[in-house]
RNA sequence: CGGGGUGUAGCGCAGCCCGGUUAGCGCACCUGCUUUGGGAGCAGGGGGUCGUGAGUUCGAAUCUCACCACCCCGACCA
């Protein structure tokens, strides 16, 4: 055995950075706290970019670029917002070296101090509603929908490959409307874009919520987000949508006249996914065999394998393996023809698998005799022969069936891993125990929600966008509440 | 920033207590032959500033001191 994937059950925090890192999706990099995303591992980020960035244009929105640097000024002027992310960011004071008179290598030249420091964004809502205060006089020129893609650095004490490092990557989409009920449709249609995608693309399940005042990005005046369950039992925040409301154009004095001859401040929402929901995915899916990706993201649909004892048998096969290709890559799938001869099938079997392809397709001379094939479906590592004559259909099948097992397995956990209490013993024995959502009663404060974090480590989630109201006593306090709220450990 | 741990070949480790030839093992790598339907076998081969610096000593991977880096556990976070 030459990869071997630590056991999930025994330790899953050293099953999932095994896997990363074998599976050749990234691996640490010398640069303290950030990672290098490896070709695998890149591939599955463009397809998800390929299908968020279809769904945001489809939706209306256009791609734009703004600069990596912020000027501290601009930084500091919404008070909430320079509060929440004083603490994480790197910050640029100098603009050239020199080399050490002592020889000893390059030092900053004191002389290149720069006037103004630049932040590094941590998010780009500053240098943004700075730059669209010159882009708005009227409410002609709104709304404004652009999404940028972009790295970001947020100084992180502790790092985890795609889960949390300083520097990761990101789209933001950053909205300017003339009412208020323009923007929060726009918050409410990004969350179901996201939804639709986390649940669709992912296969993964996901709760659909607004924040406590305690999780609420800082600078909005509501955050919702989506929320998926881990196979560790831990929730993982795997997009979010914000409500700025005038927030930033009062801080940046962004204002319109509208139809009526009044000036207005503009409405804003913000919202973004990242690099975190390859994390998400590896999490989600995955087994002691390696990764499992859902069909719609992965960068290789099917790998086909030749079995072979010498060249003219594998002559033979490679004729059909590649017919078989061009028929699959016709249906619009990604194949690939692993031929090489310096490695087993056996070896090919247990590399793939661990790369989450999937559908293996491989091809003996018993194949031949039989005009066979034999697939093997990554999801439940099933084997079965089939005749080569429609094989396409075969595998488009087994794909769009695979998508939908994979999230039923998910959804299926997550049901299983969901309760429902109205005693705190009982919530502090799940938290313990095994993990998972509850769904509890909160009375609504601040300091509960606290209090409950640091005796069970477990926090708010999120307050479901469907929750049924319902009268109950908060699980802490007794005092009354009318709904439930959803707790869990978080990532 | 607190507490704990680890730095020896690309990776994973042994050796260190108790200093003494040429620093060893597994995987990976290279060559050849046999193999190929679940991570092949045999034979041969290459690869090391023992984290860095200073000290003790006839002699340091091994003992002493300092520094650096990384990992795990906490506080902070998408």
């Amino acid at each position: 055995m030459a990869k071997e994937v630590t056991n999930k059950e025994e330790n899953y925090s050293q099953w999932y950075n095994d896997l990363v890192v074998k599976a050749d999706l990234a691996e640490p990099s010398s640069v303290r706290g950030c990672m290098v995303i490896k070709p695998y591992g890149y591939s599955i980020w463009e397809k998800m970019q390929a299908a968020l960035d279809k769904m945001f244009k489809d939706t209306g929105h256009t791609n734009a670029y703004f600069p990596l640097f912020i000027p501290k000024s601009f930084f500091s002027k919404e008070a909430k917002h320079v509060e929440g992310f004083a603490k994480e960011c790197a910050v640029v004071t100098h603009y050239r070296l020199k080399n050490a008179e002592d020889g000893s290598g390059v030092v900053i030249d004191k002389d290149a101090e720069l006037e103004e420091e630049l932040i590094i964004r941590p998010t780009s809502e500053t240098i943004i509603w700075n730059t669209y205060r010159n882009w708005i006089q009227s409410y002609r020129d709104l709304p404004i929908l652009i999404n940028q893609w972009a790295n970001i650095v947020r100084w992180e004490m502790r790092t985890r490959l795609f889960l949390r490092t300083t520097e990761f990557l990101w789209q933001e989409g950053h909205t300017a409307h003339a009412t208020r009920d323009e923007a929060i449709e726009e918050t409410f249609k990004i969350l179901d874009v996201y939804a639709d995608f986390a649940q669709n693309y992912m296969a993964m399940p996901v709760m659909k919520g607004v924040k406590t005042e305690n999780e609420r990005f800082a600078g909005a005046v509501d955050t919702y987000a989506i929320e998926a369950l881990m196979q560790d039992g831990k929730a993982l925040q795997s997009g979010t949508s914000h409500f700025l409301g005038q927030n930033f154009a009062k801080a940046f004095d962004v204002t319109f006249t509208d139809k009526n001859g009044k000036l207005e401040h503009v409405w804003a929402t913000s919202w973004g996914v990242s690099t975190r929901l390859i994390g998400a995915l590896v999490m989600a899916h995955s087994d002691e065999h390696g990764l499992v990706l859902p069909p719609e993201l992965a960068p290789v649909h099917v790998v086909i394998i030749p079995i072979y004892k010498n060249n003219d048998q594998l002559s033979v096969i490679s004729e059909k393996a590649e017919k078989i290709k061009k028929l699959l890559s016709d249906k619009g799938l990604t194949v690939k023809y692993d031929n090489r001869d310096t490695h087993k099938p056996g070896w090919k079997f247990a590399e793939y698998e661990l790369k989450g392809i999937p559908v293996r397709l491989a091809i003996g001379p018993n194949d031949i005799d039989n005009n066979t094939v034999e697939l093997a479906r990554r999801d439940t590592l099933q084997k079965q022969t089939y005749p080569q004559e429609g094989i396409e259909k075969v595998v488009a099948k087994l794909l769009d069936e695979m998508q939908a097992n994979i999230f039923k397995k998910a959804l299926d956990f997550r049901e299983k891993n969901t309760y429902r209490t109205d005693d705190y013993e009982e919530f502090k024995h799940i938290m313990e125990d095994k993990g998972g959502f509850i769904l509890a009663h909160w009375d609504g404060t601040e300091k509960t929600e606290l209090r409950i974090k640091d005796e069970t480590m477990a926090t708010i989630r999120c307050i479901l966008l469907d929750s049924e109201q319902e009268e109950g006593k908060c699980i802490l306090t007794g005092k009354p509440s009318k709904q439930r709220v959803l707790f869990a450990k978080a990532y």
